[in-house]
RNA sequence: CGGGCAGUGGCGCAGCUUGGUAGCGCGCUUCGUUCGGGACGAAGAGGUCCCGGGUUCAAAUCCCGGCUCCCCGACCA
């Protein structure tokens, strides 16, 4: 392709709404074009790249035993209503009607969809297992999208679901599923670490989210550097730190002016976080739940809404507050009647807590439970941070941030039994199939790709995502020695295969270097009047300081040798 | 949904306070000179100033209403 003629424009200034690295350089060198918030238009250079990573995952799905189907977007959403996802996405699936007046959804992901076609085929554990997968386009009427193609509202999606007859057999379909994933992130040149995820409010036992590690990225993940342990911070299980215990000691009523927070609460009667107890109120599925976590933690609002079951979890108004009868800043569990109580387990470590009179301006010393309160349910509601000790082994526990590129899920029968999807056993029973269903956002995979390779000069593309392999430079290519030496290299590198944008253009030498590590192909080939005198073209790894000087007629193979190093480093 | 910022040629921005000719840099076109890390000169092209209403002799600018985008948070099987 000759850049002259190509549809790719670089811009010199960073366009204002770009914060992010991967952003700023989609946008710079033209791949993509934002049309409204979270939808945009992919131009050639993208489009070539996001090929390029479909291909790498259609060959490990391919590799992994999975069969592409392609499922519709546009789906009937009685079918959704059917499985209660209708209710459970809520506002994020995208709604519309059609001439007659029936409901459609445009899908944001394709379980219902592929339980049904795989139904259709499914009679005997004979036919099982199956992993079917596809490549196709979501919407989700995201709330905020940000960041680019982090995450956008219509978006490219490998989603493969698969269908086993038991656990044990759905244990090796995920594992090999797993290892599929690892290859595809290692072959787009990104490092990604497996982390324990939550598997939401639909059954499913395991899930495990593919992270890679960065500042700009919108999970939290905790990691236990003793054993490994790594899971996202909406899910990690963590020992409550210890706390004064204590034979209970009688309940005093404390009188404690305009104090609200835990923070006054500790400075005025001179105790630690940890010797009080918080209260948080929220609605869960329209009911007003009363939560009490210990006060050196913070509540969960993952792990709580897993608890209750809940479709829907928010903070209580000061109007909801208000209307059940409690007293925000001296709330507490202790005689609270008509509302739902969920504790942490935290309650149960440490004993004598400073907690609400449920009394404007009045807390109580030495509540104790289950002698002062009951609450209805306890459980694993707090939020692991940095410096919490591991679960397993007591390690001090890290967090850091990453973008999630990859999620794999094991669902249990939720679907296979909401739609009927059953075969018989050899026993002869007939037997819902279990599913696993497994992600990963194409467009996603390249931005985080981009993020994890570039320099200050622009993108340094592993050569099996970037758009080409080649940037071949004409300097002075008016010049008619210097065009017709090009046009040799570039023809002999085509014949050769090597996918190469030509730069043709009448610009100077620094536009060009500077497009040319904008763009962040592997290699960059010159041919310039200088290198010509001496017979010479000049071949440049993109990730190297110095250049090779070779004859013309060895470009091609020189070429070829520093694609294959590149390719090798990425094996490692 | 709450909070904040912004919308002016393709991109980055100024002008708005104090109403009166729409401006700068980059990019683009033509000509000339240059030619290995974003060259120089000259001459040009390109704008419903987000939309609607109002005030006024006159609105990018003031007032009212709306839309959109970005950021933080909430949210995100």
């Amino acid at each position: 392709m000759r850049l002259s003629q190509f549809l790719a424009k670089t811009l010199r200034d960073d366009p204002a709404e770009a914060e992010t690295a991967n952003h700023r350089l989609m946008l710079r060198t033209g791949m993509i074009q934002q049309i409204a918030a979270g939808v945009y238009s992919y131009a050639p250079l993208a489009l070539r790249s996001l090929a390029k990573v479909e291909t790498i995952v259609r060959e490990e799905m391919n590799a992994a035993g999975g069969q592409e189907v392609k499922l519709p977007a546009l789906q009937p959403r009685e079918l959704w209503v059917q499985t209660g996802r209708d209710a459970a996405f809520g506002p994020d699936l995208l709604r519309l009607k059609d001439r007659r007046e029936r409901d459609l959804v445009i899908a944001p992901t394709h379980e219902e969809a592929v339980t049904l076609l795989v139904k259709q085929h499914l009679q005997s554990y004979r036919d099982l297992p199956q992993l079917v997968y596809q490549i196709q386009t979501k919407f989700r009427d995201e709330p905020r999208p940000r960041g680019g193609l982090v995450r956008v509202r219509e978006f490219d999606m490998k989603d493969a679901y698969s269908f086993d007859a038991d656990a044990e057999s759905l244990d090796e379909t995920y594992q090999r599923m797993v290892q599929a994933y690892r290859n595809i992130f290692r072959r787009c040149g990104i490092p990604a670490v497996m982390i324990e995820a939550d598997s939401g409010a639909i059954g499913g036992k395991d899930s495990h989210e593919f992270i890679m590690p960065t500042e700009i990225g919108e999970d939290t993940f905790i990691q236990c550097p003793d054993c490994g342990y790594a899971a996202n911070a909406e899910r990690a299980a963590f020992q409550r730190p210890p706390a004064p215990a204590g034979e209970p000691l009688p309940v005093e009523e404390v009188h404690t002016p305009g104090l609200t927070t835990i923070a006054e609460l500790v400075n005025f009667l001179s105790v630690t976080p940890e010797q009080t107890l918080k209260a948080v109120f929220y609605v869960a599925d329209g009911e007003m739940v009363f939560v009490s976590v210990r006060g050196d933690l913070e509540v969960n609002e993952v792990k709580l809404k897993r608890l209750l079951g809940a479709n829907d979890l928010h903070y209580a108004t000061d109007e909801e507050v208000e209307a059940a009868g409690l007293v925000a800043g001296s709330a507490s569990a202790v005689g609270l009647t008509g509302v739902k109580s969920v504790a942490d387990e935290s309650v149960h470590v440490g004993a004598n807590f400073v907690v609400g009179a449920n009394r404007r301006d009045w807390h109580l010393l030495n509540a104790n439970t289950p002698r002062d309160f009951v609450p209805d349910l306890v459980g694993d509601i707090a939020l692991a941070e940095a410096g919490h000790r591991c679960l397993q082994c007591g390690g001090e526990f890290i967090a850091e941030r990453g973008v999630e590129v990859g999620h794999v899920f094991k669902l249990g029968t939720f679907f296979s039994e909401a739609l009927n999807a059953t075969f018989l056993s050899p026993e002869g029973s007939l037997q819902p199939a279990i599913m696993g269903c497994y992600g990963i956002g194409i467009g996603r995979l390249l931005a985080a790709t981009i993020e994890h390779n570039r320099d200050e000069r622009g993108m340094r593309l592993p050569p099996n995502v970037s758009p080409f392999q080649v940037y071949l430079a004409a300097l002075n290519a008016e010049d008619a020695a210097v065009a017709e030496a090009a046009d040799g290299v570039y023809r002999a590198l085509t014949d050769a295969g090597f996918e190469t944008l030509y730069d043709d253009r009448a610009e100077s030498a620094g536009v060009k270097f500077n497009d040319a590590d904008l763009f962040g192909f592997p290699v960059r080939v010159v041919v310039s009047p200088r290198n010509l005198r001496q017979g010479v073209a000049e071949v440049k790894r993109r990730d190297a300081d110095s250049a090779h000087l070779v004859s013309l007629e060895d470009t091609a193979a020189t070429v070829k040798g520093l694609l294959a190093e590149l390719v090798a480093l990425l094996a490692e």
